[in-house]
DNA sequence: GTATAATTTGAGCGATCACTCAAAAGTGAT
DNA sequence: ATCACTTTTGAGTGATCGCTCAAATTATAC
């Protein structure tokens, strides 16, 4: 029959998301994915077509391995709110290793490349907005759970969640002194807690 | 003597600062600054040493500019907590001409260059603190004038209120529907203005 | 006008960019 | 072993990268 590839397909095109992830669009060169990838020029062409096709698919990647966070607030067995401002929590913490106290990618991306490639640019757009979707519909069903009140505008907190989630991994990024970025972390997931039904208040 | 610049250097700095916001330091080429500049090569490094330097005196332009922002707040006549609610809600509105309604280049550069340059890092962080120290003034002045509790850390708070700034500042990149945006800029301007010292209250 | 000094000019430097393609190499079936 | 087929190889493509420098240009001083 025929030749079979020597590498992992799913595993070249992480280490292909890490690469660009840190180094943007722009800033990575075909140099660096052979390196990283162990292939030819040729052989990553072949592969995956060209540098911009490969960026996408690494950013599919990124996506799908983030809705996985998601995914496990979904799935958690106390409380939503507490998950989602446990997530909050975890970036305050800013383990090294931990890719959620890294800036968002498609945050990133989307900062580099309006000037690039629209293609990029609008599957980024597309990302976005699912994301916002995934967080609004975990405060629904929060809602449903009588976590939050009736009256809350869940989208409207989706994206004011959002927000903190893209400001608070910036920061991480940026911040110097680790108290500080814990402090505020810890300020965000009071706020969100804040909203919590509490069936004793009027 | 000697031949006179046929240009003026501030103008010549402000041109490259638009450009290297808008398109980063790794995606602006020297044919992008030559023609925004409208200088040849040699010119462009007999004025400016080099593509890393120009891009120093731009991020200290755009700082500098950012300052002014910041001095209009301080020097507001009525509500120091209203002059920076009122940024927030200025950037909700995102007028295309409005420099703040554009994320922060700092930021931006942070974000980039990470892998490109210490020295542009390092002078990034200089400029993310002299930031956030000029907010904290801001805010200890709003406290000795009675606007805020003397119990609230003006520290803390200026952290929130530029980690607020900056998601806001990106969103108004990334948000697609202005109505989203300028519903985010009214939270935000709400929670800071919650802070304010009511002296009927206990 | 001439000398002097500061500045612009722009062809061109070596290096690197994303990318290509003919050739070599590996794999399974017969 | 041979064949059909797929994949890897890596030197090499033209273009562009940041940058340099000898020559031309423009100004002032005398």
């Amino acid at each position: 029959m025929a030749r079979a590839r020597p590498y992992d397909r799913q595993t070249a095109i992480d280490a292909a998301t890490q690469l660009f992830w840190e180094k943007g669009f722009v800033g990575t060169s075909l140099k660096d994915l052979e390196h990283v990838l162990s292939m030819k020029p040729g052989s990553i062409y072949a592969a995956f077509k060209s540098k911009e096709a490969l960026y996408l698919m690494a950013l599919d990647q990124y996506f799908t391995q983030s809705l996985t966070v998601l995914n496990a607030v979904n799935e958690s067995d106390g409380s939503l709110l507490s998950a989602l401002s446990d997530v909050l929590r975890r970036i305050g913490k800013n383990a090294p290793d931990d890719p959620l106290c890294r800036p968002c990618m498609v945050v990133k991306t989307l900062l580099e490349t309006a000037t690039v490639s629209a293609e990029i640019t609008d599957r980024c757009h597309l990302y976005l907005n699912n994301m916002i979707e995934g967080i609004k519909s975990v405060l629904d069903m929060a809602q449903a759970k009588g976590e939050l009140p009736a009256d809350v505008d869940t989208a409207q907190l989706a994206r004011r969640y959002q927000a903190n989630l893209t400001a608070l991994r910036l920061e991480a990024h940026v911040s110097q002194e680790p108290g500080n970025l814990d402090q505020l972390a810890n300020d965000m997931a009071e706020e969100i807690e804040r909203f919590r039904y509490r069936s004793e208040i009027a």
